[in-house]
DNA sequence: AGTCGGGCCTACTTTTTGGTAAGTTATTGC
DNA sequence: GCAATAACTTACCAAAAAGTAGGCCCGACT
């Protein structure tokens, strides 16, 4: 058992998990990934079903951890721009990993994800 | 949206965490990586907070989902081995990533989990 | 005979997570 | 003036995940 922040751990990878657990925290990530820089709505677009409490609750969550910042644009009409940071980008290979996977099991069922996907947007 | 199996998926990530997301199949899939053979109390000790129930439920999803298989090595007195199979083992990089990052996270939190693992086991 | 370890299963409860719907402030466009 | 868009928040509810506690079979050990 690992004690870190009055929180308890069974081993490293249960620390991981804490920060990108969950429904939602690995797809953002994986979005920001490949977009780099992209507003609140943006995010909710390229998400499909994700209510707008869950993406600013998990925004918050990942912000709060570091994993990603945010730059307010504009105060008067609100306006920001989402993007990881350095904790964020050292998880990339996890996203990239977990994307390339999904695509090749896809694939092994029937579907083209890579080809479809030109279909959808 | 990707549909599968009555299922429907917002991306390829999506359909990779069906397979391992929660809170204990990355850290049992990790341990069977590990250890190559373990019977469910090897897990179990293994895993400290998991229930019987827990275990044993997670261990039949993962079977269901092929990552891991099992040996019954004795009927009479019922024994058996846990070991992952194929799919299970092509998640390894997975597995890998996430314990180093924790690894990597506890160190420049003060916890130096590799030296302090010897003190424990 | 009684207890322990191994490998489970089942019913029940709690906690956590996620979803719905509505409300807020502010700007742009018709 | 009215609707739409952006970026949220809040209150309430439902569903899913996880935890608790017990039971069961079997063999070995004392």
């Amino acid at each position: 058992m690992i004690r870190l922040d009055k929180k308890t751990y069974t081993c490293p990878i249960d620390v991981t998990l804490s920060f990108i657990g969950g429904k939602w925290k690995i797809l953002i990530l994986s979005h920001l990934h490949r977009f780099k820089k992209r507003s609140f709505s943006d995010i909710r677009k390229n998400l499909p079903g994700i209510s707008e409490k869950m993406l600013s609750q998990q925004l918050k969550h990942l912000e709060r951890d570091k994993l990603i910042s945010k730059k307010i644009i504009s105060e008067k009409p609100y306006r920001v721009e989402y993007f990881l940071d350095k904790n964020g980008k050292s998880l990339a290979p996890m996203y990239e990993f977990a994307s390339k996977w999904g695509i090749r099991y896809l694939k092994e069922h029937g579907i083209d994800y890579v080809k479809d996907q030109k279909l959808y947007k």
